[in-house]
Parts: C-alpha cells; structure tokens; sequence
DNA sequence: GTCTATAGACGGATAGAC
DNA sequence: GTCTATCCGTCTATAGAC
C-alpha cells in the first residue's frame, strides 16, 4: 500500500520548505520533484499558504508522540537529551520548524499567527512543568517562566547557528551543559 | 549639508530588508520610499546583492562604539544589560541582524558566508574575554566556549522570541537573570 | 486526477535618451 | 544622475481538455 498523492505533496514541500523557506519555494519546485505539474499540485491544496498550513499540521503530527514525551518527565536535562537527540534524528523536522519560524517574524507572512500561538502554547506548558515540579522557583533561582523563555531561545538559538555551520558538532554537550546549570541541577 | 542620495538608498534599504528580509524586499518597493524609480537604484548598486552587502556593513558601521564596549569590559552581567539596551533604543539595527541572518540559513541565501564568519569571530572574541577574566572555567563551571555558543544562542532566540511578539516586555529581566544563572555570579 | 495553455503580476537587469 | 522603455525570467492562479 502506497502513500496517496497528496501526502507525497506535503512529505516533498515540508523538505523544501525546510531547505529554502516559504518564500524560496516554489509550487514548480514541489511538483517537479513529486513527479507532477503545477497544475497537479494545485489541484490538492487551492493555493500555496494552504499548502503551508498543511506542512504545519503535518510537522505537529509527526512531532506528537515526542511532545507527549515532555509533558509527564521527570529527570531534567536529560529529557531534554532526548529532545535534542529525536531533532538529530529527524534534521528536516526541526529544520522546516526553525527556518518557517524565523521567516514568519517578517511582515505580511503567513505563518506568523501560527507560531505566535504555537510559541505561546509550548511556553505554558513547559511553566507548568516546572512549577509542578519545582514550585515558584527552580533550583537555580528562576522563575519557571524565566526558565521556560530562556530554554526556548536557547533550543532555537543553537538550532539555528548549527543550521548556518553544520561543523560544529558539539552542540548537544553545550546544551546539556548549559542547562545543568539554567535550572541548577547537580553536575 | 544633506545626506547623500546614496546612503539614503542603504538606510531605506536596511529598514525595509529588517521588515520583510532580503527576498520579500524588491528593488521597487527600495526606491519608492526614496522617491526613485528601480533604476535610479541600480545606479548605485550594480544588483540586489551588492545591496544587500552594502546593508551589512552600514550595520556593522553603525555597531561599531558598541561592539568595542564589548571588548573591554569587567562588569558581567551589567555589560550585557547596556548590550540589549542599545538593541532596544536601536530596533531597526537588532532586527535587519537577526532576520537577514535567520534568512541566510536557507540554502543559496547571499549573506550564507558573511554571517558564517560573523558568527565565529564574534564568538571567539567572546570566548578570549572570558578567558582573560576567568580561565579555563566560570564560576558557574562551564567552559569559555560553551558560555559564548549559549550566550549568543540566548540572545538570538530571545530577539527572535521578541521580534514575534512584542507584547513580551520583560526580555531584558529575564536575559540579566539568566545571565546571572549562566555565569555563576552572586544574586 | 492530471495535463496543456494561458493569464496576469512582479521579479531583476540592461540599453539608451536626456 | 535619473529617467523611459524593454527584455526575460519566474511566480501564483485559473480555464478547460482528456
């Protein structure tokens, strides 16, 4: 049994999406690399940011159980390993995450509705992860929402400087490093 | 004495590439704002991208007296508050930087190189001014190299978090608290 | 479902007049 | 120095045939 035609679609655009950007991708670059015209895409998704917003639904899918993962946890950082471990394994994931998100910080873009709510729900989450956890105060002295703020830039600040020099390969010690300390957990 | 028509092609040009990034920002939306025809700017700049690096260096022109409080300093992290203060006073500058380089991640970007380089010579002249002040270690325990990837990565994301949504006022709290967890200095 | 054909806008860039 | 005119490429999208 093989995928449908249109799942193929969104599989191919979330890869280019992830590549070169909303903007950088075009419907013929999809199609021919699918095997299709442009007409053909189009006759799945009625213009190009309804594509987009399948791509994010998609990423959301595939992303879930892993989510689920950091809901209930209990050893910090490392779950967080985990975190950084599953984005290795799985580079276009988090790839068309970080370039869409930061794209969509420019005006008039599609997606930026979507990552102001998205930002939100996962920083909430993870504030009350922490206050479960910790109280009104972690182990190192900051509030779960500083915590929270500082551990999403960090993830996406160093997932963006790998992604313009993929040499640096120490990355994942740097980050288990740092947040052995952010939250103030023994080392 | 009026600013020549020149700088004022690069000043527009670094507004609006700071709004919409270098591949939402056309030749005729630049020189409209200017009162030229697209023309008029090709004058200047042979193309887009001559442009666009003509950008990068006005930014980093602009930096400059910043850039060398940075150098020399003792007073971590109260030096870092003065760093995101200027960045505040300044938005225009802080975010052409952070949304050409987010840009730049994706594959043919024109900026690819520069930010490449950028990267690594602002992270190593971070790295050799902990040094100087702590040695192989900070207080808090973590390695020169490790606190200037994360620092910077904090930094990013925190700017990029901002540039989202700006209803988040309290970024500059935060970044000194973490900061403060980060370094391992007294509360 | 997928194609051809084509519309219609906009992109960057060049040539040449003034 | 700045313009008009123009080229050529690419883009999204629609209409209609098979």
């Amino acid at each position: 049994m093989t995928r449908s035609r249109r799942e193929e679609v969104v599989d191919v655009a979330l890869e280019l999406f992830a590549e070169r950007g909303y903007r950088g991708t075009s419907l013929d670059a999809i199609a021919a690399k699918v095997g299709l015209t442009r007409q053909g895409v189009l006759h799945y998704f009625p213009n190009k940011k309804r594509l987009l917003v399948e791509i994010l639904r998609r990423r959301e899918e595939l992303n879930r159980e892993h989510l689920l993962a950091e809901h209930a946890g209990e050893d910090w950082p490392g779950q967080m390993a985990e975190v950084v471990a599953y984005d290795h394994e799985h580079p276009g994931l988090a790839r068309v995450y970080s370039v869409l998100m930061a794209e969509s910080v420019t005006e008039g873009h599609p997606a930026q509705e979507y990552f102001r709510d998205h930002y939100a729900t996962v920083r909430e989450r993870m504030v009350r992860g922490f206050t479960e956890r910790w109280g009104e105060r972690l182990p190192s002295g900051l509030t779960p929402r500083a915590a929270a703020t500082a551990l999403l830039a960090l993830l996406d600040g160093m997932q963006q400087q790998w992604l313009l020099d993929r040499e640096q390969a120490d990355h994942p010690e740097i980050i288990e490093d740092v947040l052995t300390v952010l939250f103030g957990l023994r080392r």
